[in-house]
RNA sequence: GGGUCGUUAGCUCAGUGGUAGAGCAUCGGACUUUUAAUCCGUUGGUCGAUGGUUCGAAUCCAUCACGACCCA
């Protein structure tokens, strides 16, 4: 059972397992509704689209609708994080909650022994053990949201572009005639799509104005809600030029929730950002184990940045990692994710770090 | 009451005779299946008001208004 989305990367998924001579099945899943907002429906296309692929390679065509799981499964976890001043990544969860298990749950209903996605990222099997690895595409690769998996996750998933570079992708649908050859990546929220985020969050938590100040207090400007933004975050703070101030702009780099105070700090190369050490909790070891007690990786704080060398002591389901160099903004609520080389070890989400503003207490040990 | 300095884009300021610029902010785009960051670009001002000098004034002169500081 193929998980289609009305993208380019699906339908090529499809192309290629079916080209494979595999018994292959698509299914759409609609886990977002549109409250009752005139427009456009951006699911009704993207259905429509994955319609057309599976018609096109000639596999069936199912259609679920997961709304009520993921709003319960992702949704509700996503506002209770915001709502405590953290900064969530639902697509985390969603592969997690929904697409490897909801739609694994369904898929089985229907009698498919194995799932494929569009993900660039691969899988193989050493000693009896599934490995969960980068995306060859090390542009693309989505290995970071799929840290949760688990065996039985791996032990019955395929990512059949996973090897593939992006641009080969759009060339073998575009050889294939596949309406989506030339369909824009799509980003934003997993099925929620692009959009105004602070305008969308304040759908689900009002705005509650406060005071933006420097770190020793001074304050200088409003905000609407320190839930609305994240550490390290520039864009829409509105602190223009201060008197005996330089030109640099301005950085959110803590925020008292409890309070309603948001810290900012001027310049990039402001030290108040940097943090060497953080504490996760919830981790989830895609062996089922984590690699040791202790163990040097390399891991990732957020996605899309480089891998930073780092040692990991595993403390139950919590971890603490000790960075190399000094770290920007380790943020709260955002996952942190381990590798060895080409491999996914496993991540966590992040709780606190040893920045100015982290939160870090020694009480947790570290 | 007197004196000094100041009043230029949303903010902080540069521009001392030829019809205005920068940084930050805002907005847009690129990048990106979180949020951000980053990169690129745009918008934006009858230069406090009035009068005068000049071919021509943000730029010189006068008066007024407002602000800051100082002296009485």
């Amino acid at each position: 059972m193929l998980g289609v989305s009305g993208g380019v990367d699906s339908s090529v998924a499809g192309l290629l397992l079916k080209r494979a001579g595999r018994s292959v099945s698509g299914m759409f899943m609609k886990n977002w509704e549109d409250d009752g907002r005139l427009g456009e429906c951006e699911a009704d296309r993207d259905r429509l689209d994955a319609l057309k692929v599976c018609a096109r390679l000639d596999i069936p065509f199912h259609t679920r609708n997961f709304s009520k799981q993921y709003w319960s499964q992702v949704f509700e976890h996503f506002l209770a994080e915001y709502r405590a001043g953290r900064t969530p990544n639902p697509d985390v969860l969603c592969n997690r909650e929904i697409k490897f298990r909801t739609f694994l749950d369904h898929a089985r209903q229907l009698g498919a022994e194995r799932i494929a996605t569009g993900h660039y990222a691969r899988t193989d099997c050493v000693d009896g053990r599934h490995r969960l690895l980068r995306g060859l595409d090390v542009n693309k690769d989505q290995s970071y949201f799929l840290y949760a998996l688990g065996q039985e996750q791996l032990a019955c998933t395929e990512f059949p572009i996973g090897d593939l570079p992006k641009p080969q992708v759009r060339e073998l649908a575009r050889e294939a005639n596949l309406v989506t050859h030339a369909k824009k990546d799509s980003t934003g929220i997993c099925f929620i799509g692009e959009r105004d985020f602070r305008g969308f969050l304040a759908n689900y938590i009002p705005a509650q104005t406060g005071d933006i100040r420097t770190p020793d207090g001074q304050f200088i400007g409003d905000h609407q809600g320190v839930m609305y933004y994240t550490l390290g975050q520039r864009q829409g703070l509105g602190i223009g030029g201060r008197r005996a101030a330089s030109g640099e702009p301005w950085y959110v780099v803590g925020k008292d929730v409890a309070a309603n105070v948001l810290y900012v700090a001027q310049g990039s190369a402001s030290e108040w950002l940097d943090g060497q050490s953080l504490r996760a909790s919830q981790a989830s070891w895609v062996a089922g184990v984590a690699p040791g007690a202790q163990f040097e990786c390399t891991a990732r704080a957020r996605y899309r940045q480089d891998d930073q060398r780092c040692r990991v002591d595993v403390d139950g389901d919590d971890v603490v990692v000790h960075f190399e160099t000094k770290q920007r903004a380790l943020t709260p609520g955002q996952s942190i994710v381990f590798y060895r080389d080409e491999e996914c070890l496993g991540g966590a989400i992040i709780d606190c770090s040893d920045a100015a503003f982290g939160g870090w207490t020694r009480s947790v040990g570290g």
